[in-house]
DNA sequence: GCCGATTTGTCCGTATGTATC
DNA sequence: CGATACATACGGACAAATCGG
């Protein structure tokens, strides 16, 4: 794989996080820009595409690609794109520690098929977490595996980070989520594990994680603490 | 502008969305599509690729393309992508009202400019407005806008929807939107015009909106009743 | 208001690489 | 190994918006 869209996609986003194309200045133009990297037309707006579909310029025709990206000061802890607790904390210089308060075995009911997505009688893994931060318990995670897509999962690797073993023990590659944020009410459970006495509402995000081959190996809930949730999102709207 | 990419987009869309290709099967082999409609490679995979970024497909190498869509029971109301309160609430069915709590024009202070991103000193333009479904005030709306770009804007445009009025009468596009969801305690405000007594925390949109010319004309903070909040997203992880 | 230069936007045809079966 | 299917890249052509003269 060549991937020189890739290649020129990371240079110039870091050439604007760095500050050498300012916010409001605009990109050299697509021709001068393809010569610099001795690449086609059609690469290069892939690699345009990208940025703009991140929201880090936005092309405007017949004038040029401008850039909208600007440094801000960013919240304790953040979620956005496909990027696992451990990776988070890691970027924010956390340190994480992770509590597994359930690890057992299920098989996949008629009502949890409706409510997760799983087919009605597979295996599964149920692992509940309690993921801190800093010494503070922020996020309770319950997460549901499809047994056959995990196997070799134990309870000790759990306890760190099971993203890290799939990926690069199993070879998983993690593809496509689909994620539903909500608020809701916190109930005992939530009070206990995240030791909240004076909030009664969590930010709830649901996902669904499908694998390379198409197949949806994880249904998760994540409870977060509501003074540590902060999630990003950049839209466009087509016309 | 022509435009295939798109039609092709929609044509697949709605043929997935009417059930034609069912979760986890494949839909015909590029080389078909092509064929069928009549376009190039590279078109039909510009389709297929804002089909695979919205969470509808997932290509495989060596496979095929996948279909991970499946219809869901949807919530209330539900966000996600660009669209306006009063699109949400059509597409819904929902009967909406809006009422103005405030309507004045400002300058932008130092501190303000750091939380907001407007440059200090512009004129803006403050709106204040309760959203109504059915008959309940489920989002308390606080719109800073950029004086110079939505001039016209009058109290009555306000209490029915800022945003067909910039887009059909003042002809701006809108385009990017940069958005970040917390989760904040309500104040006096937010129990007072929400009608909320038995809860303490809101969902928290806060949005940047740029219009076609790539100015930022928008702050927006959306304070949405927790029990009528549901913000939908997929992401795909790069390898 | 028109024309031409610049710049982004769309599309095509072709070639080649790589994973799956 | 060959056939099939997706993945990347190139070069060329033309359309459409912008701007200055």
């Amino acid at each position: 794989m060549r991937a020189i869209f890739n290649q020129i996609y990371k240079d110039i986003r870091h050439a604007i996080e760095r500050g050498d194309y300012p916010y409001q200045s605009f990109l050299p133009s697509e021709a001068i820009l393809v010569k610099r990297y001795e690449c086609s037309h059609n690469t290069l707006r892939r690699a345009l595409g990208m940025l703009a579909e991140e929201g880090f310029v936005q092309p405007i025709h017949g004038k040029g690609v401008l850039v909208l990206y600007r440094p801000r000061k960013r919240a304790l802890f953040e979620i956005g794109g496909i990027e696992t607790f451990t990776e988070t904390a890691r970027r924010n210089r956390l340190h994480t520690t992770t509590k597994v308060m359930r690890y057992e075995s299920l098989v996949c009911d008629a009502e949890f098929s409706l409510e997760s997505g799983f087919a009605e009688g597979v295996d599964l893994l149920y692992v509940e977490r309690v993921r801190f931060l800093d010494g503070k318990p922020v996020i309770l995670d319950k997460n549901h595996f499809l047994a056959s897509a995990v196997s070799g999962l134990t309870r000790e690797i759990a306890s760190h980070s099971i993203y890290e073993y799939l990926e690069r023990d199993l070879c998983m590659s993690i593809i496509t989520s689909k994620r539903t944020i909500t608020v809701e009410r916190a109930d005992a459970d939530d009070e206990r594990l995240l030791d909240i006495a004076d909030v009664d509402y969590l930010a709830v995000v649901t996902s669904q994680t499908f694998n390379g081959e198409g197949t949806m190996f994880e249904y998760t809930q994540s409870r977060h603490h509501p003074d540590y949730f902060c999630f990003n999102d950049t839209a466009m709207r087509r016309r």
